[in-house]
This record gives C-alpha cells, sequence and structure tokens, in this order.
DNA sequence: ATTACTGCAAATCATTTGCAGTTCG
DNA sequence: CGAACTGCAAATGATTTGCAGTAAT
C-alpha cells in the first residue's frame, strides 16, 4: 500500500503553488524551505511518482534539465530563446478538440518564441 | 568560413535517408559502415551544427536519449508507449494553420499512444 | 598557410540507485 | 511488525570538451 510521506506532500505541494515550470534542483531549494533535511534524490524519486500517477507532468523541453508542472489540465508552453523562461498557453475547447483529432488525447505541445516580457523589452528597443 | 567535411556530409545523409527518429548511437552505426573511423563525439558535433542550420531537428521526446530527424517540414510525432517507436504525423495546411496561431512557426507537437503497428496486433488479440 | 574539423579519451552533470536506517499504517 | 519511504553517497550514462593531429580551402 502507498505511503503518503511528508517529503512527497511537500513537493506535491511545491509544484501547484507555482507557475515556473522548475527544475528538480529548483524544486528541492523551495521544499528544503519547509524541509531542511530533504535529500535531491527523494525530490526526484517523488516528482517521478507524481508524474506516474498523472498529478503532474514532466517536461523534456531543451534537453538540458528537466522541468516539472504540477498543473496537468490540457494546456501548451512556450520557451522563450531570449530568457530560456517557459510560459503557458492556454488553449481554447475548440482547441483541445483539434489537437485530440490529429494524434489522440495525450498530446504535448511547445513552441520556442519570445516570452510576453521580452516581447515588451523588445519593443521597448526599437 | 565553413568547412563541409565528409562527416557532416554522411552524417547529413544519413538523416535524409531514414525515417526512424535515430538517436546519436543509431547514426554512429549506421554512419560507420561508409566511414568506418568516425567517432562519436563528430556524430555529435555535426548533429548540433545541423540543428543550427536548420538541416536537422532535435527531439526531446522522453527525456532518454535524444533522438535526430532530418526531415525538417512541420510535422508531428508519435512515440508509442508499447514498443518504444517513434512515427511521424503528418498534417494538413490548416493544421498547421491552427498550430500556427496557437503559438507561432516555431511549434513542436506530440503524442503518446500505440503507433499504427501496435495498434494494428493489439486488435488482432482481442 | 590558415582555419575548420577530426578521433580519442577524459570530463561533465542530470538523474538514478543501493543501502542502512526511519516512518507510516 | 512489515512495507514503503528516506538521506546519503556512489554509480550511471548521454552528451560535451580539450587536445594534438588532419583535412579542406
Amino acid at each position: 500500500m502507498k505511503n503518503y510521506s511528508r517529503q512527497r506532500e511537500a513537493v506535491s505541494l511545491y509544484i501547484q503553488r507555482v507557475y515556473s515550470h522548475p527544475t528538480a534542483e529548483e524544486i528541492y531549494k523551495g521544499v528544503r524551505r519547509i524541509l531542511p533535511n530533504i535529500s535531491l534524490g527523494t525530490v526526484y524519486r517523488n516528482l517521478n511518482d507524481l508524474v506516474k500517477d498523472k498529478e503532474a507532468l514532466i517536461l523534456h523541453i531543451d534537453g538540458d534539465k528537466d522541468r516539472y508542472d504540477g498543473h496537468t489540465t490540457p494546456h501548451a508552453h512556450l520557451r522563450c530563446f531570449n530568457c530560456g523562461k517557459v510560459e503557458d498557453v492556454f488553449l481554447s475547447e475548440k482547441q483541445i478538440e483539434l489537437l485530440t483529432e490529429i494524434g489522440g488525447k495525450n498530446f504535448n505541445l511547445e513552441y520556442s518564441d519570445l516570452c510576453s516580457e521580452c516581447k515588451i523589452k523588445n519593443k521597448k528597443e526599437k
């Protein structure tokens, strides 16, 4: 039977509270403020469990460090090629329907572009 | 100035000829039949160059080994959760238009599902 | 001749894993 | 108690990199 440890709960809570698509290392740093003795290995183990239980998404966006997303309702991601940030891109019902038509329910859609912040900065510089 | 080595040409040719979305290791094995002394490091370096020059796509699909795709016209990918194969999913003009509307031209769309082959096997077993 | 590229082997570094001890039910 | 989980540190393995030599222009 499953054993919901304090460590798992803390990791789960952390990724639900945050919208920054953090790496394991970042989650580790954040959760350490609550559980100062948690180890990075435990963070990885719990993230993997959460992904298996479909309570989190793992994003293999740039081939560097993996990122995690505690929000599992369908949406897309935008990776900024200026600052590296990963931003959520929300989808309408119609868009979700069309994506599901192409290849099924389990889709993963990602873009590289400037994020909204860098787009604004970019305009000002002209 | 750029220097188009035999190694680069062989790697480029290989990924253009093949539709299997090979890993660097697989490309290395394939290219070694033509250039027996090529090294894995050189394969990686040339793949990275090809990606920079937009002559290839790099696919970070399952967080394991990266895969490479020599076909850069817009299409999606289906990763089979039974056999692991990565299959091309072709898109209509209309679908490409929709995807471009959501987040711009540089999109990357991927599904997990059974591939066409495993779907057929699955039906027979019923 | 000069610059770009190679093969080789070692380094890197994100992630996983083995183990002895701990916590949860 | 027994199973599931932890912290720690070491192992793993894909990818990158330094370097001395080679090839392309």
